[in-house]
DNA sequence: CTCATACGGTTCGGTACCGAACGACCCGGG
DNA sequence: CCCGGGTCGTTCGGTACCGAACCGTATGAG
């Protein structure tokens, strides 16, 4: 591992902590991924989505709709990647600005059914390509081939630690 | 590219959006990212950091202090990669808890210098092997190599987005 | 039919999170 | 000496986030 492509802080980790008997490598990957993650979440949330004045949560939540229609609540949980509680209050935010709407299901009292309102579906269709053009900014740097390992590598840990989705 | 890999979520968006004119290399590397992550947090809060009530960002907190020693306020914000008025309200919770301390520094007054108190740097030196070992077991799934590969993919992004540091 | 159990969504309490605005403090120019 | 602009940490308002607890609805056992 050549160390001149550690970043300060985990140069600074070897530093303090390389005595003792810890997997730097996989120290090394999860701080990583949350550095990352973290970065690109916030330059989307600056750069594309504060003008809609809309949060990371609730532009998945839009996504989610769009790509895969009606859905039961639950359902739209899982997908995004929240808890129902947390579910819960972002349908709610979004049902108020008109985003979002809520039926009751026919078949099974208990379900919550959750679709795009017409003008959910336009804000997602008109706001997608300008999200997109970003994800493809924040990776312009990796080459194809490398997106692609990447994609994968992530694919990869994702399954291991969700064994059941 | 083989489409047996894709999860299902990512098998849907391509039905769904082929047709549309978008990059769906990069939208599939920053989509990962963000499923690995907060995947691999909530496993972490869950298994590790439960047991303690500390939140992710609260143990963030106490390992940075724990690597750099004491600090002064921006930078701790910087290092554990949240606004400063996150920083305020964390550095307040652990305080209340009693494993971490605010002092004034003495050239400028505006500064204040956070450290950790005995009871915190036992609790991190307790932690962090725990802690450690699961993100071992996180990245179990990669060779040693594949680690080292995608820690190395996801600094190269990381230093695209955030220039600065 | 009855009722125990399980499964929906929601509520509650506590924490995190950010941008904007604010007051305290620093420093350089008049 | 003072005052204007920059930099701190903090406060404020709004949203997100989770686990535990709650309540209404479904369903299977008897």
């Amino acid at each position: 591992m050549n160390d001149d492509e550690l970043l300060p802080a985990e140069r600074k980790v070897l530093e303090r902590l390389g005595h003792l008997p810890l997997d730097f490598r996989a120290m090394a990957v999860v701080s990583n991924l949350f550095r990352a993650s973290s970065a690109v979440r916030r330059k989307m949330e600056a750069e594309v989505l504060a003008t809609d004045r809309l949060s990371w949560t609730s532009f998945v939540v839009l996504w989610v709709l769009w790509v895969w229609g009606e859905m039961e609540s639950r359902d739209l949980a899982a997908a995004v990647g929240i808890s129902r509680p947390t579910s819960t209050g972002v349908v709610t935010t979004l049902e108020g600005r008109g985003l979002v709407r809520r039926g009751k299901s026919a078949e099974d009292g208990r379900m919550v059914r959750v679709s795009l309102t017409a003008p959910g579906r336009r804000k997602i269709e008109a706001l997608f390509p300008k999200f997109n053009a970003e994800e493809a900014e924040v990776t312009a740097h990796l080459s194809p081939a490398e997106q692609e390992v990447l994609a994968s590598l992530l694919r990869s840990m994702l399954r291991s630690v969700q064994p059941g989705d």
